[in-house]
DNA sequence: CGCTGGTGGGCCAGCGTTCGCCGACTTGCC
DNA sequence: GGCAAGTCGGCGAACGCTGGCCCACCAGCG
């Protein structure tokens, strides 16, 4: 009632953000009861009036706490960090968007750090993230014994691993079974008759790159191939690894009759180079592929690959992140989802796209 | 040398992280001398002893100053947020990476926004950042009199649109020229002799729909061809919108046999209807979209294109917001990229790229 | 020998929140 | 009427860092 000090704090009009201590002067209150209003506190009863009166206030000036200092104080963000490779690539947006769907409505923003493939560029990344105090990090970019996971671990920041594995250690982490999948399409392309198949293949750094490879390699020696050496070629994860691979092995005097791509965008720069020679896909060539991008339907022909609910793996490791975070010592999980083959015209299959294999359940270990 | 208090202070193992009070005690000085050493401030001298002893101190221990303590005291975050519709969009995930690698090499991380369009998330995400204080944003997501632009005015947010504008206002702005793009689309048409042009349009609520169906329309005209009211489709900017719209097109008793798409993945749609429908590309049906993403090029036939630098979009987006930031109060700069017709298979172009239009330079306004 | 000026570094007040603690005032009850 | 038990809300100390200010010390100079 008595006369509030009306200088010109009235509606704010230039709006530098409104702090507490200024909206407990204009109420004549003490911060902290603002606060305790805002946030409505149920330990403290605050007189009925008192209370309507400070949430009037509140939605007349719009006031949001102030994160950064909310940060500080509760030691928690609310910041999530994501590290792939790089988000051009149609896998990690799938990804990404699993994740930020599932961080969003429980108020986490999500960072999102594109490394290249360069450690170094992780590295310094994760040095950033760990400064920020960001209070989780979904990693999708390490490779076998990552000196990133060491530093998280150090660092006491909640992780989750996603589709590649750092090392043998019991990390958080969830993604598809590689050597399932990778005998489920090699077999698929044994069982078209073919005899010469060959693997444009990862790195043996990245666990996906050694355990698709494995499954190829164990899908040949089941049906009783021999084991070309010429036949495995590294490809890495690009489409222009995939271009210049799939042409050195075209240009073999006894070139594959089918090849297993360790990813999609693999298969399409084998496309490519397949299109460029004249090589008719799958007339000459049968094709398959890893992840089922959406892009691989959209292909001429489709391609066939093995299908990763992607969207699907970004929310459950957000769920995962999220049980760290809160239990703040959950003994670590794993979700391994079963893959499936989507067949489709790159194997002369149907047009129209055929499951194949076991059922799409997914296995939670541990 | 008097006996530092020697507990269990050691090699910092278990590793919470390290703050300056627990270095100061360990190097028997005042934490602020440490945050001196720590930002090599040049403004005070330290002896060089102390200077190389808390050095190696802060070596050993991988200090890392608490960015969230920082970003209270310095008002600054070091935080950039990109607010768009889709990452999943590959228009969109080549923005970004624009974007990070303006920003990455000077110390700002990125948080990533997906809108999916809706206003309410936009509003929700936009709220959540200012509460953050990010140092900036660029909105690519925005419609015309976004009431979000408003907002972060409002805040003295400084913040950056790409591609789309929100009003007439001078806002800090990169894109393309839309209706130009849209004329050289339609005119390459008309040069082909096509007569009935039919245009899968965007959304009015949103400048680039406006302008790109401004530049058919002036396209036409210029050409003498009438205006055919069953022929502007709206189709939104996705490709499920341009697969139904195209279908309703093809349906027409007289149909189109040309058509430009308001944007590349509107014209991946037309494609799946064209295909299911048994309509040749281009015999039947020439097909021009806009911006030129690489899926383009790897469509069969490939997809003649309006080419947008889209990386440099993203590239500039971040120049222009870090000048906004570092000098506080820059008169708002626009800069509009003349855009270029990539001619493909889709419109019976030669099979390798064919470039037309005006210079790639760009022009910068204002 | 006292004064000046430079050098090295401590002190402290915030930045905006949150939360445990305590105190003043009211009510009710015997 | 005195006392206990509420009810409402103020107080102040953090959270970790920065930067202005000031002081103690030492060298050099007249």
């Amino acid at each position: 009632m008595l006369g509030t000090g009306e200088t010109n704090v009235n509606a704010n009009v230039g709006a530098m953000p409104v702090t507490l201590k200024e909206l407990a002067a204009r109420a004549l209150v003490h911060p902290s009861t603002i606060s305790r209003v805002a946030n409505n506190d149920p330990s403290l009863r605050i007189a009925p009036a008192t209370r309507s009166r400070i949430e009037a206030l509140l939605r007349e000036t719009e006031y949001r706490p102030n994160g950064v200092a909310r940060g500080l104080k509760l030691r928690q963000t609310f910041v999530w960090a994501v590290v792939i490779p790089d988000i051009t690539n149609p896998f990690f947006g799938a990804l990404f968007r699993g994740i930020e769907d599932g961080a969003s409505p429980r108020g986490y923003n999500v960072l999102l750090c594109n490394t290249d493939g360069s450690p170094e560029r992780q590295r310094s990344h994760l040095h950033s993230l760990t400064a920020r105090r960001v209070d989780g990090v979904i990693l999708a970019s390490t490779v076998l014994k990552d000196p990133a996971v060491r530093w998280l671990r150090h660092q006491r920041t909640p992780y989750v691993l996603v589709n590649r594995y750092s090392d043998e250690a019991l990390d958080p982490f969830v993604g598809s079974d590689d050597v399932t999948g990778a005998r489920l399409a090699t077999q698929h392309l044994v069982s078209l008759g073919h005899v010469r198949i060959a693997h444009l293949a990862g790195q043996t750094t990245i666990s996906t790159g050694v355990h698709r490879r494995r499954g190829y390699q164990q899908a040949l020696a089941e049906a009783g191939l021999p084991f070309d050496g010429d036949l495995l070629m590294d490809a890495g994860f690009t489409e222009d690894g995939g271009d210049r691979a799939m042409e050195r092995l075209l240009g073999l005097k006894n070139p594959p009759t089918a090849v297993f791509a360790v990813t999609d965008m693999t298969a399409v720069g084998a496309y490519a180079a397949a299109r460029r020679l004249g090589v008719r896909i799958p007339e000459d060539l049968a094709i398959v592929g890893y992840n089922d991008i959406p892009l691989a339907a959209r292909l001429i022909p489709g391609l066939t690959s093995v299908h990763v609910p992607i969207h699907e793996l970004g929310a459950v490791a957000a769920r995962i992140l999220l049980e760290q975070i809160e239990s703040s010592e959950l003994a670590p999980r794993r979700v391994v989802f079963a893959p499936q083959l989507v067949v489709r015209g790159s194997t002369g299959g149907a047009p129209n796209d055929q499951m194949v294999g076991r059922s799409a359940a997914r296995s939670a270990t541990e």
